[in-house]
DNA sequence: TCTGGGGTCCTAGGACCC
DNA sequence: TCTGGGGTCCTAGGACCC
C-alpha cells in the first residue's frame, strides 16, 4: 500500500492532499483536540492551518509514514521526529490511528483474497499473492490481474497500492518498488541481470544496514557485485546459511512458497518513556508501567486464545543498549499475575543501575489455549517481591 | 537530532540425556 | 582417569522486516 498510514489519514482529512504530512510520534490527543475545537463541522472542513506543525513537535517518536510531498524534503519512515522537523519544519503532523489503519488493512486484504485467495500476510500494509492458479493471472505477464486488484482496492477504499509481478517473492518485492506510487512492474526471470543486478545491495529484502556496511568494506555495492562472487567466498565471509542465501538472492533464486496461514511465535508489549527513568528513583512509576505491560500482554493472549510458557523482559538503557532476560515456566499461562511474577524474576537478573528508556514484556513458546490442558490445581507460589513491586 | 512498537529467524554456548 | 557423539532445550543477543 502506498504511504499507507498517511493515505488513511488523508481519507478523513482530504484538505491535506498535496501537502507534506508525516504520521508518527505519540500525540494521540491531536485528533481529539481538532475534533473538539471544530465539533460543529465534519473533519474534512477543519482548516489546514489548524493542524499542528512538525517544527512545534516535542517528543521522542519516529515517523511511521510521510506523504510523497514530505518525502521530497528527505523525510522518511523510521526517521526521528526531531531530525524530520529540521528537514521539513512546515510539514503537518498527525498521530497514528491504529484502529483505523487496522480497519483498512483488513479491508484491502479481504478484497485481495476475494480475487486471489492464495495471499500471504506480511504486515499491516503488505502482502504476497500467488497469481499462478488465478484465472487470467498470466495475461500480460500478470499485469491484467494486478490492474484488477488495484482497481478493486481503490474503488472500495480510495487507497492506492503498487504491485510487482515476478517469478518469486524475492523479485516481486523488489519489483513492487520500481513504480511507486500506484504502479505495476513486471519482472521476468531473464530480466534479473538488467533490472536487478544494477540495484544497491540494500534493495534485497534481507540485507539490512549491518550487512550493507560489511559488503561495502568488501567493495560489493550492487546486487551484481554479489552475484559475481563465488558462492564459497560468500560463505567464508558471511557464514554458511547467510552466505549461501545471499548468493541465491543475487541470482534471483527464491523458492519460498506463498504461505496463507501461520501461528504466532510470541506476543509482546513495550513502551518508551517520555523521559529516561531510574529503577530506584522512579520505582513507583516503573512498577505501574511494568504491571500494565504484563496485564496488556495477558489481555492480548486471552483475546487471541493463546497461552505461553516463556516469559521475558526487554530493557533499553539511556545509551540505547538493549538487554533481554527470559524464563521458561513448567506450565503454559495467560494469567497476568503469573506473567508479572515471572517477569519480576527476570528483572532481578539485569543491571538496573543505568537509567532506562524502554521496558517491554514478552510471552513466547505459544500454544493455542484450546490445545493445552488447563492448569490442574492452581499453584500457590510464594511471592518474592522484585525491585518494581509495590510496597 | 537521538533512534517506536510489534514481530521473525538465526547463532552460539551450556545443561542435560542417551 | 580420560574421553565419545548426537540430540534437545534453554537463554541472550543480534539482524532484519513492516
Amino acid at each position: 500500500m502506498d504511504a499507507f498510514f498517511a493515505s488513511v489519514e488523508l481519507l478523513r482529512y482530504p484538505q491535506l492532499k498535496g501537502l507534506p504530512v508525516v504520521i508518527g510520534g505519540g500525540r494521540r490527543e491531536v485528533d481529539e483536540l481538532l475534533r473538539e475545537r471544530y465539533a460543529d463541522r465534519p473533519r474534512s472542513q477543519i482548516p489546514v492551518d489548524a493542524f499542528p506543525l512538525l517544527k512545534d513537535y516535542v517528543g521522542r517518536g519516529v515517523i511511521t509514514t510521510a506523504t510523497y510531498p514530505a518525502r521530497q524534503f528527505g523525510v522518511g519512515s523510521a526517521m526521528g521526529m526531531m531530525k524530520a522537523a529540521r528537514l521539513c519544519p512546515q510539514a503537518l503532523v498527525l498521530p497514528v490511528d491504529f484502529e483505523e489503519v487496522r480497519r483498512y488493512s483488513r479491508g484491502f486484504k479481504a478484497i485481495i483474497r476475494d480475487i486471489a485467495p492464495v495471499m500471504e500476510d506480511r504486515g499491516v500494509d503488505e502482502v504476497y499473492i500467488d497469481f499462478t492458479e488465478v484465472p487470467g493471472g498470466q495475461r500480460e505477464g500478470g499485469r491484467v490481474l494486478a490492474r484488477l486488484i488495484q482497481k478493486a482496492i481503490h474503488d472500495t477504499t480510495g487507497l492506492t497500492c503498487s504491485i510487482g509481478v515476478a517469478p518469486n517473492k524475492l523479485i516481486a518485492k523488489m519489483a513492487s518498488e520500481f513504480n511507486k506510487p500506484n504502479g505495476i512492474s513486471i519482472v521476468y526471470e531473464d530480466d534479473v541481470q538488467t533490472k536487478i543486478w544494477p540495484l544497491a545491495v540494500r534493495k534485497i529484502n534481507g540485507i539490512g544496514p549491518k550487512s550493507e556496511v560489511k559488503l561495502q568494506k568488501l567493495h560489493l555495492l550492487t546486487v551484481g557485485d554479489i552475484a559475481a562472487q563465488p558462492r564459497d567466498w560468500l560463505v567464508d565471509n558471511f557464514g554458511q546459511a547467510y552466505g549461501a542465501w545471499m548468493h541465491d538472492a543475487a541470482w534471483g533464486r527464491d523458492d519460498r512458497p506463498v504461505v496463507t496461514e501461520s501461528e504466532p511465535v510470541s506476543m509482546s508489549r513495550e513502551t518508551t518513556f517520555d523521559r529516561d527513568l531510574h529503577a530506584v528513583r522512579d520505582r513507583a512509576e516503573l512498577g505501574a508501567i511494568f504491571t500494565d505491560l504484563c496485564t496488556r500482554v495477558a489481555e492480548d493472549l486471552r483475546r487471541k486464545g493463546y497461552v505461553g510458557r516463556t516469559i521475558g523482559i526487554k530493557l533499553r538503557y539511556d545509551d540505547f543498549r538493549t538487554a533481554t532476560r527470559d524464563i521458561t515456566l513448567d506450565a503454559y499461562t495467560d494469567d497476568p499475575a503469573t506473567i508479572r511474577r515471572a517477569a519480576g524474576q527476570c528483572l532481578k537478573r539485569v543491571d538496573l543501575a543505568r537509567r532506562l528508556r524502554l521496558l517491554g514484556v514478552r510471552v513466547g513458546k505459544l500454544a493455542k489455549a484450546s490445545e493445552v490442558p488447563p492448569p490442574s490445581t492452581p499453584r500457590v507460589e510464594e511471592h518474592t517481591p522484585d525491585l518494581f513491586s509495590q510496597a
